[in-house]
Order: C-alpha cells, then structure tokens, then sequence
DNA sequence: ATCTGTGAAGCACTTCACAGCG
DNA sequence: CGCTGTGAAGTGCTTCACAGAT
C-alpha cells in the first residue's frame, strides 16, 4: 500500500502531543480529543492512523504510551540518525549549534565547506572537511541524511553529490525547488519563502509605510 | 474567487526562478521551460498563473520581466514588511543576524523575550523588550507579521496575544500545530519536523548502526 | 508550427456516517 | 452508550487535451 505524504507528514505532529500527554501522565486518549490539541478533524487522524493498524479500543479511544511507541517505531524516531552539514557559513554554524536534534536522535557526524579559511578548522567539535571530498568521505563513513545550507546557486550540485552518494534523505535550506531523482526525499525549509508566500494574504491591510518609523 | 493555498505557495518559487532568468538576460521563457527548472508539469505553471490573469503570448512564451512584476506585485514583494521577533534566545538571534530577511523586503523592527537578563540589551542594533509589553509595544508600533522563537510551551500564548494585536501572519518556529482564528495565517518552520517525516522513509535502508563510529 | 488558457476528466485527500466492538 | 475503523461520498487539486492566438 502506498500511504499519502500528507499522511506521513502528520505523524511527526500526532507522535509530539501523545508524548506530551504521556508526561501529564494520560493514559487514554480519544481521536476527538487528540484533533482538539492539533487543530485536526478526529476522522482524520483515525483514517491516518487506519493506514498502520488498529492501535485503538472502540468505546475507550488509543492507549497513549502504546501509540507514541508504535508512532516513533513507524516513524524511526526510535534509532539514532547520522547527518552530514555542507554549508559551514552564518546558516550552518547556526544548525551545528541547534540544541535540537540530538535530543531526537539525529546526530550531525560530518561537516563541509568549500572555503578554504574554515576547511580543517574545527567547529562545535566537527572538523570541517573539504566539499571537493564529499564522495570520498561519504564512503568511508556513510549518513542517512543530508542537510545542505550552502548558497542557492550551489545547492544542485551539492545535491547532486549526496545522491550519488547514496543519501536518500535530504534539507534543503536554499529558497529552490531542488531537482533529484525518484526514490530521494527532499525537504525545502527556507523562511524567506514562507514569508514571501503569507504577503499575499496581507497585501490590503499592511498596517504602516515602513518610511514612517 | 477563492485561490488555493497551495498556488499561493509556489509563487514565491515562480517569481524567484524569474529573476534569475531576468538577470541572465533571458525576455521569454515557456510554461514548459519554467516547469523543468522547477520541477512542475507546464500545464500546472499555466494553470496557477490562470487564476491570476492572461500574462502570456499564444505561440510565444511568457514575458520574463512582465510575469516577474505580476508576481512581485500580486505576492506584495513589491513592498517593504515590518516584523516583530518573539524569542531571543539562541535560534532568535541566528534569526536576527539572518542576512536573507532584508534583501527581500523584510524588516524586523522589534524583538522580544522574557529573560530579564536580556531584556534592554541591544542585539543586532535592536533593542529587546519585554514580552509581557507586547500589545502594548505593538499598539504603538504595529508589524505585519509575527516571528515565534520561544520555546514549544510558550509559543500558544505568544500566539494568541500577536493575534490580539492584530497580527495576520505568523511564522512559527516551534514544533506544534499552534491555535488560531480563521484569517489569521500561522506557517510552521521546523527542521526536526522535517526530518521526523523523512526517516520514515529510510527506516529499512539505514545506513550503519551509529555505534560503530 | 508553437505555446497559452481553460473546461473537463482524472486523481488524491478529507469528511461523512455507521456497523461493530468494548 | 462511546468511540474506533472504514467503505463511500464529497471536495479540491492536478493533469489532460484542444481551441485559439501569434
């Protein structure tokens, strides 16, 4: 069966609430009550999870422990994740930095850059390694996934390289539609895109002259 | 007439290629050019385009400069956008210090946070205030849009008082599916987020216990 | 001949509504 | 009686395919 992306997509959202839920210390949880908490309709989280199983009681609702578990298993949220970072600039010093994704299992192993100042330089305790040799190091210590932060103009390259080196999943920082082929997964995260497309919605109530501050 | 949301969200995607395209000199460009550098089927560029006005020539193509200020126009990147920046801890800096913001149009005016140590200090030229002013702060010097950079537990009530002062669009950096009334435009930007949907995906072709490194 | 603009067809996701179980 | 799981209906986005303009 092939399961919707959309569907997949919301998953990561269902698996952080019910893990809220178990630190309150809630056992039970009802699709009603979980669509309250993500602003989310209760047959559509029953229909996504449909796709995986029967993790619910009829006339009691889900098990939270139970389904956060079977979510991160679904999910993989349960295994550590290798990362490697191209783009050692202002944008990837700050991702090196992230607080964030160790805590979730993903771990960034290696860093490259294409700047001869930074390259063998060592940063949040990862030596920066020299794009030229993605390939080479790659193969001799393999990730799961790619977070590319480098400029837009060479985002497809770098790409590129990280596909044929076999990395299936990747982040895309760079504001563009990356190419790859079928089978690799491409995620885009870029602010000023997200910005640029919520205007629209503000264009007739724009609330002040930026001249008049 | 009612545009989806997702047309809306591949503008800014449209308008950047065309100003690329703009500054290689190229005049005309195709819905099947345009469509291979993004990645998108012609007929969908068309399409999309279609719900906005007739901006092509039968026979030749699209006029890059013109469809390149349509979409400026209609997307409001035409114009300049003030933005206040909730949360200045370590990701609320790297987002003061992001140089992408402004080139594009986008000013963040003011900046606030809760932590009475960094309240009055001067970050990036901007001086922080306190979060517990900020209708007040925003009646006097009302924004556009909203930037959430506090943690995952406080990012609702932060929330809920932008909309307050009548704050229409929000980027949202937390990991939740925060709350809000319909005309109020919330967009999450989170990297875990991201990634959590991509290891599904990966689950059975990981690369490497990470043990082993 | 080429390429747009667009109704209509096709496809995919969401919501409904209810049988069935606890 | 409450709530899940799910076919079926509904809705909305994408793709097709072609008339029409250059």
């Amino acid at each position: 069966m092939d399961i919707p992306a959309v569907v997949i997509d919301r998953l990561p959202l269902y698996a952080r609430v019910l893990e809220s839920l178990e630190h309150e210390g809630q056992a039970l949880v009802s699709s009603k009550e979980l669509g309250k908490r993500l602003g989310v309709t209760p047959a559509q989280i029953r229909k996504d999870l449909s796709y995986f199983g029967r993790f619910g009681k009829q006339g009691r609702g889900y098990n939270v422990h139970h389904l956060s578990g079977e979510l991160r298993n679904i999910l993989g949220l349960d295994r550590p994740w290798r990362i490697a970072l191209v783009g050692i600039g202002q944008l990837g010093r700050a991702i090196l930095g992230y607080q964030g994704f160790s805590p979730q299992g993903f771990k960034i192993v290696l860093a490259f850059d294409s700047n001869p100042v930074i390259i063998g330089r060592e940063i949040a305790g990862l030596k920066v390694r020299d794009v030229a040799q993605l390939e080479r190091e790659l193969e001799r210590q393999p990730v799961d996934i790619g977070i590319v932060a480098v400029p837009e103009g060479n985002a497809q390259e770098v790409i590129d390289a990280l596909v044929r080196s076999n990395v299936q999943s990747i982040l895309n920082y760079a504001p563009m539609a990356a190419q790859a082929p079928p089978g690799v997964h491409i995620k885009r995260i870029d602010p000023v895109l997200a910005l640029q497309s919520m205007t629209y919605y503000l264009k007739d109530t724009q609330v002040a002259p930026l001249a008049a501050s």
